[in-house]
DNA sequence: AGCACGCCGACT
DNA sequence: GTCGGCGTGCTC
């Protein structure tokens, strides 16, 4: 075929569902994949070519492709995993393909840069400044004109005299500085035979080269990291690429450093907030092939694989995980869709695996290896229940007696002790006590938070944010606001009186972000601290070896919510709160402060018998038909004008397709009513495993278009109950 | 995602 | 009588 009649199908960034057709000019050659730049409207477009066809002759005339990009063709199984999440979360595969090419710059010729290096003359006059760039390049290596003046602490002028006198040589370096060749045979640390056995599972699966999702199951500090390394080392060594997912949280420096002491290597870091140069680096390396271990938040998911061999989900079971803005999409459940279409192993990772995953290994779709021992002498912790019913705990205060007294003690001692509450700011609630009225957010239905620090009251949903007042915007009264309920500042406040001689550090995402946050972690590991006060920000993956007292002063807070997996998550949320302690040489303890001690969870928590509380949870999930026994999509309706997005919500239940096998429940108010000012409507599809709900919710809504203010959000396998 | 074309309020 | 608000729809 010439390529004169060629046409070619291409997938742009777009909102769109289909590609559209362009024609390839005779002197150009496309394959599926190409990344091309292509004419739309009186814009351009970067997208990749979904299909080549021979030319039809047809009325409608087509657009040429603008340009070939050289960068490698996006191979055909990422072309399969972009149109499966499409169709599976019901959105425009453009909008899927969007993800995947976020990185413009990546597409431009690479800027090349010039770099220095010391030469053999000497420059014509010497000065002060020119004696400190020498000093800077004795040693040889090539730097960047811009590094050499920091480091000389001189500006850039003086280096490109020096260059211009021959006593420094310019020189081209590449680009982007390519990724180091990891070594999988590096710095391996010595196994006990669990580990080892483990290690050798992992490792085998990755060498039979066939999809297949093992469920790594390990309590915390029992080694999985260096266990999967092991199945990463396999793939390294087969010459494929590795992903490491991380809940974005938990993409540290340390974490990184730790994969690079392992490989030898420093591997391609990807999240959020990387420079542009750096995303392109990284973009490109992954394109190319030779970014080889890609260490990333979901979002790495949609790099441009050139030949992925393993992906491995750590902290499989966070929510974090899910996306929910934009297109949504659970990034674990997606690995592993990736890895059966393009037919490589899966390793999950976790303390506490999330009930879909241990169903999956019940019903034997996935293999389960576990790890038991703590290793070296750190203990899982002794935990004791404290029961708030009898503790007599005085109005204002959240700490009883029993628990006081061991943070007494363990301070004492010169250990650290930390108390754990999943809410931020000093109260989630102000009242005003002359007319009843409660401080909410003017745009949400929920309740402003007094951060008492910065002297403001915050909403936690839409951020909107007040200076705190002593006066009630309803009824006018002075003095009569008061506080109720602990966040963790007013805990602070507490801890403070109790003992005021304690060094208390606060740890919530409000006080500590970037550097701050490194410093304070830092500073909790070296035990500069005796007390941390912390909300969920302490259960991640920290080690903090001086931790020896863990109490979580409120564990029924997670448990009231109307989520289905409230039970699952506060019960991985606790055990990792309770496992934050003794992991140094000192054994640690860990109390719970309830009101429910005899709720099921809080009893497994004390016995440390998850698998019995599990199966409870299970009973109760299989009898409601719930996940992962059953499937659930929600539809959330939302609007400016309250009225509207009711009356849309109920034309929708209106028109559901006749049907035996699901079971649509609502339309009611979403559980958040409001949010940022749109008023919110929910209807639940709630479907048993085997019938197609996507293909029930296309058929329902084909025809539906939302009109102005309203919009309807499909969220396939929701988390978040909102 | 842009950008143009479309019908209803305050102005030179 | 117009200028312009942004709601709706199209772009191969």
């Amino acid at each position: 075929m010439t390529s004169e009649s060629v046409i070619a199908e291409v997938l742009l960034p777009l909102a769109l569902a289909t590609p559209y057709s362009y024609r390839v000019p005779p002197d150009m050659e496309v394959v599926e994949g190409s990344y091309v730049e292509v004419p739309l409207g009186p814009r351009s477009y970067i997208g990749v070519v979904w299909e080549v066809r021979p030319f039809v002759a047809s009325n409608m005339r087509l657009r040429d492709i603008a340009q070939v990009f050289t960068t490698p063709a996006m191979p055909a199984t990422h072309r399969k995993f972009i149109e499966w999440l499409a169709t599976y979360y019901l959105e425009p595969k453009g909008s899927v393909l969007r993800m995947a090419l976020r990185v413009p710059s990546a597409f431009e010729a690479p800027r090349a840069q010039t770099a220095f290096r010391i030469a053999t003359g000497l420059p014509k006059r010497m000065t002060p400044q020119r004696q400190r760039v020498l000093e800077v390049m004795r040693d040889g290596f090539p730097l960047q004109a811009r590094e050499i003046a920091d480091l000389a602490g001189v500006g850039t002028s003086v280096v490109k005299a020096m260059a211009k006198d021959g006593a420094i040589e310019e020189l081209a370096l590449p680009a982007l500085r390519p990724f180091a060749e990891p070594d999988p045979g590096a710095e391996a640390l010595p196994f006990n035979a669990e580990q080892q056995q483990a290690a050798d599972e992992l490792r085998s699966m990755v060498a039979a080269r066939q999809h297949k999702v093992t469920l790594l199951d390990g309590v915390t500090g029992s080694g999985k990291t260096e266990v999967y390394f092991e199945a990463m080392a396999e793939a390294l060594r087969q010459g494929r690429q590795v992903l490491l997912l991380l809940p974005e949280i938990a993409l540290t420096a340390p974490f990184l450093a730790r994969v690079e002491r392992r490989f030898a290597a420093e591997p391609a870091g990807w999240h959020s907030d990387l420079r542009p140069r750096e995303r392109e680096r990284v973009w490109r390396g992954v394109a190319e092939g030779h970014a080889r271990i890609v260490v990333g938040a979901r979002s790495a998911l949609f790099l441009p694989w050139a030949n992925l061999g393993l992906i491995v989900v750590d902290e499989e079971h966070e929510g974090a995980y899910k996306q929910d803005e934009g297109v949504s999409y659970h990034a674990r459940d997606m690995a592993v869709l990736y890895g059966a279409l393009a037919q490589f192993p899966v390793v999950l990772s976790s303390a506490t695996p999330s009930l879909e995953s241990l169903v999956n290994v019940d019903r034997g779709r996935y293999a389960s290896v576990r790890l038991h021992d703590r290793h070296g002498r750190a203990e899982l912790p002794d935990i004791g229940l404290i029961d708030m019913r009898s503790a007599d705990v005085p109005t204002g205060s959240w700490l009883s007696a029993p628990l006081l007294a061991d943070v007494k003690a363990t301070i004492e001692a010169g250990d650290q002790a930390l108390l754990f509450l999943n809410r931020r700011g000093y109260a989630p609630l102000t009242l005003c006590r002359a007319c009843g009225h409660h401080l909410n957010c003017p745009n949400c239905s929920a309740a402003m938070v007094e951060h008492r620090f910065r002297r403001i009251l915050q909403c936690h949903h839409c951020g909107h944010q007040e200076p705190a007042t002593n006066t009630c915007p309803k009824c006018n009264t002075e003095g009569k606001l008061v506080p109720i309920g602990p966040g963790v500042e007013r805990l602070a406040e507490e801890a403070a009186r109790h003992f005021p001689e304690a060094r208390i550090a606060i740890l919530s995402s409000d006080i500590s972000r970037g550097v701050m946050l490194r410093d304070v972690l830092k500073e909790v590991a070296d035990g500069v601290w005796n007390l941390v006060i912390g909300t969920q920000l302490v259960a991640k993956g920290h080690h903090f070896p001086h931790l020896t007292l863990a109490g979580i002063v409120d564990a029924d807070l997670a448990l009231e919510s109307s989520d289905p997996r409230s039970g699952e998550r506060t019960w991985a949320l606790l055990a990792q709160v309770a496992g934050r302690a003794g992991r140094g040489e000192k054994p640690g303890r860990a109390f719970v402060q309830t009101y429910a001690p005899e709720h099921p969870l809080m009893r497994a928590l004390k016995s440390g018998d998850r698998d019995s509380y599990l199966a409870q949870e299970r009973l109760i999930r299989q009898a409601g038909g719930l996940p992962p026994y059953g499937r659930l999509a929600a539809l959330i309706i939302s609007s400016d004008k309250a009225h509207e997005a009711e009356a849309f919500a109920k034309a929708l239940a209106k028109i559901i397709p006749p049907t035996d096998d699901l079971q649509v429940l609502g339309p009611a108010i979403a559980p958040i009513a409001v949010i940022r000012g749109r008023h919110r409507w929910r209807l639940l599809v709630k479907a048993s495993r085997t019938v197609d709900l996507q293909a029930f919710l296309r058929l329902w809504l084909k025809d539906v278009k939302p009109k102005g203010q309203l919009q309807l959000q499909i969220d396939v396998d929701p988390y978040n109950f909102l």
